[in-house]
DNA sequence: GTGGTCTAGACCACA
DNA sequence: GTGGTCTAGACCACA
């Protein structure tokens, strides 16, 4: 369901957090459906049950699933996590505008034809 | 002249380079004016001369600075390097742009009150 | 009669344990009542009969129910249990004030609007 | 500087991260101070660098410590940690009062001798 | 079967 | 030296 890229420079376990991230907030894994097992994963992606343990537990800690001992991880709802997400891109968009603004670049000159 | 955040999670040479980039750039710091010596900067900043020296060596790569061999390191000219980072910015926005596009997201909602 | 919290991190062992400990303290299963049949219970919960077990298990040897081989779980009297969870949560309190006052928490700002 | 107890049933990590919290709150450990390395603390523990990594990763994201790339992990400020904590502990009050108000138990009853 | 913790050991980036 | 990531493999609690 998602693919590791090796030439990405980020660490495995982000690029697989990255990808169940974009899965549940595009709605492709719903409220409640089930994550694929630890170990199951693992061999999916040829990559070692704690590398994607390590990912689970970080999608665990935004909210992203919830795990129930000895069954599973599972989706939750993706209410808020839409808004937060949201909330994040618009911080790296105000970052990208405060670098362009110190440097003294317009506005104009950064959007155009972007935006 | 540049400051350390050890609170910043980025590498001590990133944050040199990423200092001297903006001097550079703003104008603070003019073509063929000298840059400190490796040693000197290294003491300023209470860190090592193998951190300075990586950030210089990733400046000179990026053509900001170059190095006169027994003399010390120059500032280039910064003609073509305020493009160039206007259009690595231009790309940081692209990206931002795209993945909020991917998980349906509009470009107002984004940019609402930033731009 | 009791409900599974999936997204509770306690075991569900323990749910099954802590939901029943509380009807039996409360009095609406009284002395000799019948508990559900381990089996039907797994059934209604949608859980796993060695589950239901581990709780009942563990409810006898608190001495909260009592098995009769062959013919399944009965409440005990609740006379002492009461007396029990009550140190029991005493011990709590106890164990949340020492640790305020290992890291020189006043007793005030602790409790404030709250005893 | 911290013990382990191997008959406590809480995992090494917890155990390290409680001992450095408690440290830090109470102010042995100081701003901007030193944190062991990982493999000296490991040593010293006889444990597993792994098993220090992680607990210091979660002072990281709790906000006790911070890292400084190449150089080694450091204590933050206490400031807002203090508070954060005692509102842990005030949930933890509350929590048991909640307990006991469910099963009918007289604030009078569990704080007596105690508050 | 499923997740959680831990060990031993490797390799890498950074200072 | 210092932290970060990863592998291989073990053992345990839980369902």
């Amino acid at each position: 369901m998602i693919k590791l890229d090796f030439m990405d420079s980020r660490p495995i376990y982000e690029q697989i957090e990255a990808g169940y991230e974009d899965l549940i907030l595009q709605g492709v894994l719903q409220e409640n459906d089930k994550m694929p097992s630890i170990r199951a994963l693992a061999m999916q992606l040829s990559t070692n049950p704690n590398t994607v343990q390590k990912a689970y537990a970080e999608l665990e800690r935004k909210g992203y699933i919830y795990t129930v001992k000895g069954r599973g991880n599972y989706v939750s709802g993706n209410g808020n996590l839409k808004d937060e997400k949201l909330n994040e891109l618009r911080d790296e968009l105000k970052a990208v505008l405060e670098k362009a603004e110190k440097l003294g670049i317009s506005k104009d000159d950064l959007t155009k034809g972007i935006i």
